[in-house]
DNA sequence: TGTACATCAGTGAACGCGCGTTCACTGATGTAC
DNA sequence: TGTACATCAGTGAACGCGCGTTCACTGATGTAC
């Protein structure tokens, strides 16, 4: 019958979390205090570690959070494409789909992609929810390579150092991916290419420049993804035709 | 003859700016703490309000001196490569010269283009010191224009939404560019590249991923050149032998 | 060159505030018999 | 169904700490005559 206690106990955990959220988008991550969060919950400070062992591990617990929340979105944006060969499609679904929730949470994406808290160590738990975001975006890879995608074609070849090479051939062998080394780094660099934007936009640096920001972010994925060698559609139905 | 009185004045200053610097290194923006300043120089607190009329304001000089110091490395930069029409060089050696500086100064770099601390907006003396930076990129543009730079030759030719198009022409005109809008956007492309490059390695987000960051970074970088339409040694090389 | 006054750097105490965390406690909810 | 005991959510006081900012002050440096 899941007992009155425990009800009450999600209960009040969730409102922990949504309020240190909250308090996270108003005063920032530095700023996260378990007292504010009793006082808003109309408790005693003591109380709240009756559910949390310590501020940083709420802070962990958020961090966590975010990254899963990220994670599902971005899953969901790529899952909603239903032609599994439309690497272009669903490119551009994982792209807005993560500005959109960035747009939305700001200060959570902040947590996560945003300048590291000083003194704060985020702990090995977090390492899982962060491969769920990069996770969609190796999968993407993988289908590029099997469909015979080159990043070459179309365009510029730049030569790969050795040493950054072989990173790149690790990194795609622990991924269980046989892709080519130069494909691996345009998928870096989209995702670089993909933070970085949203990181402007976030930041307010397009204030009085772009009224637009999603047409703007709409045009830079969509360069982005013709340069990870994704044919757009615009490409691809000429080809078609 | 400079006045003793004035000379300790300026020297007072220099210091508090370099332990709030500090300060801003080890504990972050949030943290950053006039009391804790005038604890490092052996002052009691107030009499830091001798200099600094508040920590706000504090907060303020240190972004103003941020956007400055990377302007001036950027500048530098730029203007170490002798033959100006060497629009790839140029680039490269204003990616690089960003990434050095943001590298030796992560938390100067996370002040002007991390995330934004709530509840503090930066006033409007900020930004002549912002456009140091961006109006060293902003000439590279003008200039591969003038020397007929098209970013649509050997690199992808995506749309650019009309909404889109009308914010990259007013930004061109408000910069005294007389730049093609696909090459304005290219430009601010490479700009959010290159911030994306260094927030993901500054956010320890290469961790296992990339031994070797700066090679990496030299590859992306190239890559985004070529993307701006600025043709690499390499390319040129062949069409001039 | 010497004196009288103005300037100003730095002191020390205080105001009122917030923080994380511990601990012994009360009283309500759950469990075993 | 009823009683005895165990669990556990929330209290309230306390510890020791840090913060920004103001204010009346002392004493050294600078300036005008």
């Amino acid at each position: 019958m899941a007992g009155v206690r425990e009800r009450a106990r999600i209960e009040t955990m969730a409102e922990i979390r949504r309020l240190a959220r909250q308090q996270l988008a108003e005063v920032g991550a530095a700023g996260l205090s378990v007292r504010a969060i009793a006082r808003d919950m109309g408790m005693v400070s003591s109380a709240v570690y009756r559910y949390v062992p310590s501020r940083d591990d709420l802070l962990t617990m958020l961090i966590i959070e975010s990254y899963e929340a990220l994670g599902s979105v971005v899953e969901t944006a790529d899952a909603s494409v239903a032609r599994r060969d439309d690497l272009f499609g669903r490119w551009m679904a994982i792209a807005h789909g993560t500005r959109d929730w960035a747009v939305a949470h700001p200060a959570d994406f902040g947590l996560i992609y945003g300048t590291p808290v000083p003194g704060y160590a985020a702990p090995p738990d977090t390492i899982p929810a962060a491969l769920r975001f990069t996770t969609v975006l190796t999968n993407l890879l993988i289908d590029a390579e099997a469909l015979g995608v080159r990043p070459v074609e179309g365009t510029p070849a730049v030569p790969l150092r050795r040493a950054v090479r072989d990173d790149l051939v690790g990194l795609a062998e622990r991924a269980g991916m046989d892709v080519d080394p130069r494909l691996a780094a345009r998928g870096l660099m989209a995702w670089s290419q993909l933070m970085g934007a949203i990181t402007i936009e976030l930041g307010g640096h397009l204030h009085n420049v772009i009224d637009d920001p999603v047409g703007y972010f709409d045009h830079a994925m969509a360069v982005t993804g013709a340069l990870l060698g994704v044919p757009g559609q615009r490409e691809r139905r000429r080809s078609r035709g």
